[in-house]
RNA sequence: GCGGGCAUAGCUCAACUGGAUAGAGCGUCAGACUACGAAUCUGAAGGUUUGGGGUUCGACUCCCUAUGCCCGCACCA
């Protein structure tokens, strides 16, 4: 069976990059997998011709609104203006180069200058024909980062604490972003930046030692980890003397004391256990979990270096990084090193790039978390571009993907001392047990089996996807009702449109993973034709949301599909006697299921569900 | 105080990073199941893109400014 867990393992693109020049040979050369950067191609091409190019032309290619055509070409606006020419005329001269493009498309001027390129439909049909499967899709998409190497720190939960509502955007989002980088061809390391050596283990055993309760350990040891910091918190508040009490147990803890390495690993491994289950969940295997106490004894290269170099200096006790350039970092310290000689986040984090780089010789870094901690990121890349030239390091590229916080109903970010936490396993249970209501009572004849399989992957798919769906960087108001609807643009909404399709090449009598669609010919009906338009917009989905690192834009291409399907679902019956007309239809129902399939994998989701 | 982010239909969000008439869902109103599945589809109403100025062939997008909200700024992560 065909799983989600298909791409999270990378391809082998060699060998998927020569079928899919056999693919070619077999049926068109014309039109390759991006439609955009061949049209790019050509136009630049043209311009070439006309001795554009050496002044600095641009075709500006992008996807068109569907009223004007596929593709437009708004390069020659620019170009005129610079150039004080008529750009409709331009835009003329580029469109008559451009004569060897007339078989695929139809080519139009239009307004002070566009540039409209509309597929014909037995070029919509050559597209469908080579890209049948989820395996050429990717093939297609594979050369983009072929050969790259990228690092992606996501997740990255405090252990000794569950994970709530807060943790979801940056597995799910992270998550998305890996695969994503995988279709394209990079080799993706997902790494598990753990919490595991943070102060708060100081107050944490601290009070272990002493209010420890086994039943309650045995019972739900998450929730005793949880009661057990509370207590030490409140008691080193109200007692300094407890509060040095836990400095010590820390101190100790980080000195390699026996007793308290027990007790922290108790802790970590109890955490890591109840992690895993929600991960399981939401698909996410990790390749590596180096948490920050993997690199307690790799931040003295970073004090030696940083220092070697001059970057680094003494200031208040603490060892800090100006960026004399910087408005703010000019003044604003970076500390690498706490006055009392211990490590603290920035430390770790230095340690944490040049291992990645040096270890793992990734191309790129991507850590995803949420928009405040943009100061420490800025400050972070800064010192290690300056660091990495100093040493002579290769520099990846380094990112920090944010995305806006997850607020309660008052409008402030839901935060761990608050009472109204909602925890990530009872929010994915919640999601689940709605929609097995709502499955029951759609098909009370289902067995209860199915009912509660189904319930599990609309479920989880609906809170992964209501995240997936809207731009990372704005924040949203937590509400039960929007991650877990249903209806509108949900996961529900693309499942159902998957189980629809199913259900229609069952009825066929057919295979919908392998039908025979060879002798299919080109969409006819204007409801086919704007289908058959939108799953060739796939590539240009994919690639911008790769490029920009924001998995919406792929979720609102799939949304626009499934609409695009229950359009065509409506006005044009599918199993009809005609066997061309036939033909024709499954074809289209073929690929947009293995295309809402590819994306829905893309974004992380579950599909393998036959009806819901 | 310094700096960053956000502000789009009643509500929740898009708008391919400067392109053509700003689009969806929910909600409201009017239609469509003797149909391959109605968790669906078709249509209507709903906008001075927070206010004001500017840049240009063209601005939700860039610049300035005002207002409101969120966030970060010396040893938390």
């Amino acid at each position: 069976m065909r799983t989600y867990t298909d791409l999270s393992q990378p391809q082998p693109a060699k060998i998927l990059l020569a079928q899919s020049q056999a693919q070619f040979l077999n049926h068109v050369m014309s039109l390759p997998f991006n439609v955009a950067s061949h049209l790019d191609t050509a136009v630049r091409a043209a311009a070439a011709k006309l001795g554009l190019a050496d002044r600095g032309f641009q075709p500006e290619v992008r996807v068109a609104d569907p009223a004007n055509g596929d593709y437009q070409a708004n390069g020659a606006l620019a170009f005129a203006k610079r150039e004080k020419q008529n750009p409709r005329a331009l835009a003329q001269q580029i469109v008559d180069e451009l004569g060897g493009l007339q078989a695929d498309y139809d080519i139009s001027l239009a307004g002070p200058g566009f540039i409209n390129f509309r597929l014909k439909p037995a070029a919509l049909l050559a597209w469908l024909q080579t890209y049948d499967s989820e395996e050429h899709l990717q093939s297609g998409a594979a050369s983009a980062r072929h050969g790259q190497t990228w690092i992606v720190d996501y997740s990255s939960p405090n252990t000794a604490k569950q994970m709530h509502v807060g943790h979801l955007r940056s597995a799910v989002i992270g998550e998305a972003i890996c695969r994503l980088l995988t279709f394209s061809g990079a080799k993706v390391i997902r790494d598990n930046h753990i919490g595991d050596w943070g102060t708060q283990f100081g107050k944490l055993i601290w009070a272990y030692k002493r209010h420890l309760d086994p039943a309650a350990l045995d019972a739900d040891p998450l929730e005793e980890f949880e009661r057990l910091y509370k207590a030490g918190n409140s008691a080193a508040e109200a007692d300094p003397a407890v509060l040095t009490e836990a400095q010590q147990e820390l101190v100790k803890l980080q000195a390699g004391d026996a007793a308290n390495l027990a007790v922290w690993k108790t802790i970590n491994d109890v955490s890591l256990a109840a992690f895993q289950e929600i991960y399981d969940r939401l698909g996410i295997k990790f390749d590596a979990m180096l948490g920050e106490s993997f690199y307690n004894d790799k931040v003295d290269r970073v004090y030696r270096e940083l220092t070697g170099t001059g970057l680094a200096q003494p200031s208040e006790g603490a060892l800090v990084v100006f960026h004399p350039e910087h408005p703010r970092f000019a003044q604003q310290p970076f500390i690498i090193r706490k006055s009392d000689g211990a490590a603290n986040y920035a430390s770790s984090d230095l340690a944490t790039a040049l291992y990645r780089a040096e270890h793992f010789k990734v191309d790129g870094i991507i850590v995803v978390t949420d928009f405040r901690q943009a100061d420490h990121f800025e400050q972070l890349y800064l010192t290690v571009r300056k660091w990495f030239a100093a040493e002579n390091y290769r520099l990846p590229e380094l990112h920090h993907v944010t995305f806006g916080s997850v607020n309660g109903e008052d409008g402030k970010a839901l935060k761990t001392r608050d009472g109204g936490i909602i925890r990530l396993k009872a929010l994915l249970d919640e999601a689940t047990e709605r929609s097995y209501q709502l499955v029951s009572s759609k098909n009370p004849d289902f067995p209860e089996a199915e009912r509660r399989a189904i319930a599990d992957i609309v479920g989880v798919a609906s809170v992964q996807y209501a995240d997936l769906s809207q731009n990372r960087s704005s924040d949203y108001v937590f509400a039960w009702d929007k991650m877990i609807s249903l209806e509108g643009n949900t996961a529900a909404y693309l499942l159902y449109a998957v189980a629809r399709i199913r259900s229609i090449f069952r009825k066929a009598g057919l295979d919908a993973a392998m039908p025979p669609l060879a002798d299919a010919t080109a969409p006819e009906t204007p409801q086919e034709i704007a289908l058959a338009r939108k799953l060739g917009k796939f590539p240009d989905a994919v690639q911008l949301a790769t490029n920009t690192l924001r998995p919406h834009f792929l979720s609102l291409h799939l949304y626009e599909l499934a609409g695009e399907f229950s359009t065509f679902y409506a006005a044009d019956k599918v199993i009809v006697d005609d066997p061309a007309v036939r033909a024709r239809r499954l074809l289209l129902c073929h690929r947009t299921l293995v295309e809402l399939e590819a994306g829905l994998h893309l974004l992380g989701l579950r599909t393998d569900l036959e009806r819901m």
